[in-house]
DNA sequence: GAGCAGGTTTCCT
DNA sequence: AGGAAACCTGCT
């Protein structure tokens, strides 16, 4: 639906640029391309009404839409009041990592479920979200589903964050939730997490250069300096990490996880750190990649089931 | 209404 | 160390 062009052809609110592919062009399925945005690394990302499998999202500053183009080529587009460089969208989307080669890289060969959940899924990436807004998210992302989380991030961006573009705000960043009372998050139905947002904030106020720092430490280090923060265990911190520094060592233990590396290698009983462990050393470097394909394939095993 | 959800913290043994 | 309960909220 394309609203008539105002005054000699001058942008208004809702025009979008013309669909574009890649640099370097991404071959990706809707269904891949969904999982990929909607599968519960990023949060803001909707299916835009009245299209087939047309996604919306906010990272940053940003406002794009994404398909799955002819050929099965990713395509995006965005308000041309906001002229993205493209490169922010590449950035975005890590346009120049090859994840099919990554996958490769993986010990499929002697792992036969692991090759067949990096099958059903060709092509699912990782994205390269802004640090800052992974920390928020998955702060808030304890005993919560991912549609839940998505509507505490949309609650947190309307009242806290910048107004982007035609009604759409960024997500509120940490400076600014330092200054927010407590009671004021709470007003956005985070519960508990309201006190976690709160005294993180705190703690990042005083350590400047805490994203610097973060993304330029080694694997380990990043992943005990943000457990430190108050609510940030080892899970939400190797979420961070993953989706927000693209550190890929990373292995993040959710019940899922738990659940589904107790089935595949019969590791009953364990507790998630011990096979957090695991999985760094099975998987190898890339490990968090493999967690992204073995997590797709428990989501959509719960979805068959139900 | 009781129970539970993509966890963390706190309080126990 | 390791296990259980509590913590908010929204949904079944």
């Amino acid at each position: 639906m394309k609203k008539p062009l105002a005054h000699g052809g001058q942008a208004v609110t809702g025009d979008w640029t013309p669909w574009r592919t890649t640099a370097k062009p991404i071959n990706i399925s809707p269904r891949v391309l969904a999982e990929t945005l909607c599968g519960g690394q990023a949060f803001r990302w909707r299916k835009v009404d009245g299209t087939n499998e047309t996604w919306q999202g906010v990272w940053g500053n940003c406002v794009a839409r994404m398909r799955a183009g002819p050929g099965e080529t990713l395509e995006w587009s965005a308000p041309v009041e906001l002229a993205h460089a493209a490169a922010v969208v590449e950035d975005y989307l890590a346009t120049e990592v090859d994840f099919d080669a990554l996958a490769d890289q993986l010990p499929w060969r002697t792992d036969a479920i692991l090759e067949k959940k990096i099958l059903t899924w060709p092509g699912l990436r990782l994205l390269r979200q802004p640090l800052g807004e992974a920390l928020l998210a998955f702060l808030c992302s304890s005993a919560k589903q991912i549609p839940h989380i998505a509507q505490l991030c949309e609650k947190m961006a309307a009242r806290f964050g910048e107004p982007i573009w035609d009604g759409v705000h960024a997500l509120p960043t940490w400076e600014r939730l330092a200054e927010v009372k407590e009671s004021e998050l709470r007003a956005c139905s985070l519960g508990y997490r309201a006190a976690f947002v709160k005294h993180t904030a705190a703690k990042l106020a005083q350590t400047p250069g805490w994203e610097t720092k973060i993304k330029n430490a080694p694997y380990g280090e990043a992943h005990d300096w943000l457990a430190e923060l108050p609510g940030v265990g080892p899970k939400i911190a190797d979420c961070v990490l993953l989706f927000g520094t693209a550190k890929f060592e990373a292995f993040p233990v959710d019940t899922w996880i738990l659940k589904a590396m107790a089935d595949i290698y019969g590791l009953d009983g364990w507790r998630p750190a011990q096979v957090a462990q695991f999985g760094r050393a099975h998987f190898g470097p890339l490990a968090g990649l493999a967690q992204q394909f073995l997590f797709s394939g428990a989501r959509q095993a719960k979805s068959k089931r139900l």
